[in-house]
DNA sequence: ACCCAGGGTCATA
DNA sequence: TATGACCATGGG
């Protein structure tokens, strides 16, 4: 947690700020509708997420007690194009189970951050990211969402070692921005904006690629 | 044809 | 605790 590594995150905040403008995310009418997404985007690109939230809103099922009481295999069908299809269709029933029993949103967020976190968790199909990605943009606390991308971009801007755990690199950027949820809700947005244009449209940015695969890094390597 | 995407769980050693 | 297999669609 050194100063350096602060100082390191803000100038990128404020550069990635700088570039794209603020995102306002999450794209999603209601904080249901979030936290469905965010399940439905794990590992998955967003745009075939969309397509599986069109579906359920369509079919008019875009609520717990529709998806609860659905057959599994209809509500997997709906949800197709976001892949991982059976997965989901049951992460999806576990989450909307657990929020029903729960008292849905206005029950859950009387529920201080970190507690609400624990529970989140022990939901079965919702790891450390789903969760985060549900406290910051459904329940819109002050919690930094770590995903892959920001990952490779702190390890490549030499932010972190790449040996942290989850938990050491969403409190490192937390201790970085101690300001606002605006700031954690932004500067995850921005990451993850960045890294659908860091290869095609700037491939020589500042902040440098954050693809898995990057021809600058690669470009580095042969010339060394 | 290959790579990758806004992860998480489970079985094995 | 640490790695690997598995889940699966769709765009570049």
């Amino acid at each position: 947690m050194s100063v350096r590594q602060h100082k390191a995150i803000q100038r990128t905040y404020q550069d990635l700020y700088h570039r794209y403008g603020p995102q306002h995310w999450w794209p999603g009418d209601t904080p249901f509708e979030i936290m469905v997404g965010a399940i439905l985007t794990q590992n998955t690109a967003w745009t075939n997420v969309e397509k599986a939230i069109h579906n359920l809103k369509q079919a008019g099922c875009l609520d717990p007690e529709s998806i609860v009481s659905m057959p599994i295999h209809r509500l997997a069908e709906l949800i197709r194009p976001s892949g991982y299809f059976n997965v989901k269709a049951g992460r999806l029933t576990h989450y909307c189970q657990w929020y029903l029993e729960n008292g849905g949103y206005e029950q859950l967020k009387a529920l201080k951050t970190q507690f609400l976190r624990q529970r989140l968790l022990s939901v079965h199909g919702v790891g450390p990211e789903t969760a985060d990605d549900i406290l910051l943009y459904g329940f819109r606390r002050r919690v930094f969402v770590v995903d892959a991308y920001t990952r490779r971009l702190f390890l490549r801007l030499g932010i972190i070692e790449g040996e942290e755990d989850y938990d050491g690199v969403r409190v490192l950027a937390e201790e970085a921005l101690k300001r606002s949820v605006k700031d954690m809700n932004e500067l995850h947005a921005l990451i993850v904006i960045h890294a659908k244009n860091s290869c095609r449209v700037r491939p020589l940015c500042e902040t440098c690629c954050i693809r898995r695969r990057c021809r600058f890094q690669a470009d580095q390597a042969a010339n060394s």
